[in-house]
DNA sequence: GTTAGCACTCCCAGCACGCGAGTGCTATCG
DNA sequence: CGATAGCACTCGCGTGCTGGGAGTGCTAAC
């Protein structure tokens, strides 16, 4: 019992097994016999032997067998342990790393950017690419601009500290001149500049209060036109990339039908996804939740390979990959790695623009 | 064989045994057997006799039985007649009808819009909803307004003829005033108003052939800056929404995993789907595409009911459902026929607004 | 024209059976 | 003492068989 706790000290006998079942079990998908690892050539053991240790990796907790008389399959308990002490990744390809760079030089907007980045990771990964932007309330404005676009239609330009812009036509009732316009949006660029949307709204609001004796019809003007401009926006809900559900259509893993259903399902559920997302939004480096861990309700045997992205100061969201456990995590973490890497600085470069 | 083809001169019997079979089949998804349209209690007359009039369906085409000893269900033939002829269209209650008016209502830029349709149609509908825009090649334009965002970066503000707004960030490498944007905007509006994206591209290339020689810088920038406005936006690609495809998940039509699967593809499919779509652009009304006739290769047992959107000069694209044959056309074609409705209504509106 | 009756067809669920894959254990070997 | 060979045991799975049930088509009688 005590032992389970020190996975460390397997014999390096041991981590091998571990590590070559592992290894046949992501590319075949079925359970590993000890004969196909006597066969593989790995070791210089007959299957009794690789029996013996099996079995003991059983009790450690590494592996199961799904039934008596079948091969054995690694537990979420033995993936950890091999992507903690096993697993040694392989870099991506000047190839992919050549994509990718593309890929995300090429998107101008935000959305585009991370839009782009999902179905990148679902192509690439051949698995389901999930990016995540959590809400724009921390959103931190460095200039705002007004276009009247039809007569009563004004689009509404935020652009963030970041570099992430965003835009929302409003409809208002009284008429704006392009010069006032203009000076609407010089005004609450240079007063409001570096403030959240929630703060300016708030600040907003407040001034309404104060000024309504004024008649300054000009800035009751701004008050409300601002006013509506953040109004709308701020509830600018989290927002889900979830790209290439399809192509965990074609893994074996769903055989049937009620598994497929589950599935998919899952991942439509994005309250879910969110919440998991959220609660990693804390740690830096790369993380890879497994099977259980995930507490994915409805599927359990999922894994989530996952990086933060944005500048360290203000990460902006996660970007990751969701799939089987059985997933080459090997090629998957540097994959998710140097995306979020080049997502950051596309970020920060925004930022520098100023 | 003759007979085949004067399909409206069935007996009144006859119809109405093929509407109960159509009404009972797409309800239960089973086969219809004589008995249980006997026990329905429609007919005063026994199942041998119902036996009789069913066989006569078979032959005329309208049925068939998927194995000897099974009851009966409609083929696309079948449903076609029953749409064409024996269907009485459930109008939408006050409350859908609420539920879309809003939430139309509710949307400002065009993509919101079709967004919501399709989400809207699929939730009402409980099947796949699309939303179908093509290319915005003959997109005419009203104006264009172009915004500093950051040092070397330019949003630009497309409004068409039919209140349609897009919007692009191009990067530049000269710098503008904020002067200057101001007149190159004012100057495109007025130069270019009413013409197409593609249009304007050409004629701004041409330009530049033209005023090589002449050195009118501000001008030279005019047409770099319009230039990059509609080459980037020009391919916008036809935009096609697809809603729902989950719903399509707990359909007791798709029992086994394959079917699934294929189903599951093929939405994922978009050129074709595009395909069907534009091949309906021409026709004005309320489309119903059932079975084979839907040519979609891969899974041949669903039908489409869509209708045009946008004005009646202009079409802007198709919005529709996606769905098992089987499904509730009574109450499904009034949705999407209302929809399409309150759709066009909204975008003419836009246009209105000049 | 309608209906009752009957033979026939076919699907399907359940069951037994045998095979093959894989294990655990034990005795043996170096 | 660790490695191995051998053997009995356990399951899962595919196959073939069977009986029941649902539904039809046909025919003869009303």
């Amino acid at each position: 019992m005590q032992r389970l706790e020190l996975s460390a000290d397997l014999d390096s006998r041991a981590r091998e097994v571990l590590r070559e079942v592992i290894i046949q079990h992501i590319s075949t998908g079925e359970p590993i016999s000890s004969r196909s690892l006597a066969k593989c050539g790995r070791f210089q053991l007959s299957s009794a032997s690789l029996r013996n240790v099996m079995a003991d990796l059983e009790d450690l907790g590494y592996l199961v067998q799904p039934h008596t008389s079948a091969g054995r399959i690694p537990t979420d308990r033995g993936y950890r342990f091999f992507i903690e002490h096993l697993m040694t990744s392989r870099a991506l390809t000047r190839r992919e790393r050549e994509v990718i760079d593309d890929e995300v030089r090429h998107a101008n907007e935000i959305d585009d950017v991370l839009q782009h980045a999902s179905s990148l990771l679902s192509k690439l990964s051949d698995q389901v690419g999930i990016v995540f932007m959590p809400t724009l309330l921390q959103f931190t404005v460095r200039s705002m601009d007004f276009v009247q676009i039809a007569e009563s239609k004004i689009m509404c330009i935020l652009v963030g500290m970041n570099g992430v812009v965003v835009n929302k036509i409003i409809g208002t009732r009284q008429p704006f001149s392009r010069d006032e316009l203009e000076k609407i949006g010089r005004y609450i660029s240079v007063e409001f500049s570096g403030m959240t949307l929630d703060a300016i709204r708030r600040q907003l609001l407040r001034m309404t209060e104060e000024e309504r004796a004024l008649h300054d019809q000009m800035l009751q003007k701004t008050i409300a036109l601002g006013i509506e401009a953040v109004n709308d926006v701020a509830p600018v809900e989290h927002e889900l990339y979830v790209e290439g559900a399809s192509s965990i259509l074609m893994k074996p893993d769903f055989a049937d039908a009620a598994a497929l259903r589950r599935t998919m399902l899952a991942l439509q559920e994005k309250e879910k996804l969110i919440e998991i997302l959220e609660s990693c939004l804390d740690e830096e480096g790369l993380q890879i939740l497994i099977g259980s861990e995930t507490d994915f309700t409805q599927v359990h045997n999922f894994s989530l390979v996952a990086r933060r992205y944005g500048s360290a100061q203000s990460p902006l969201g996660m970007v990751g990959i969701i799939g089987p456990m059985r997933m080459e995590y090997a090629r998957i973490a540097p994959l998710v790695d140097y995306l979020s890497r080049v997502l950051s600085r596309k970020i920060e470069e925004g930022e520098l623009q100023q």
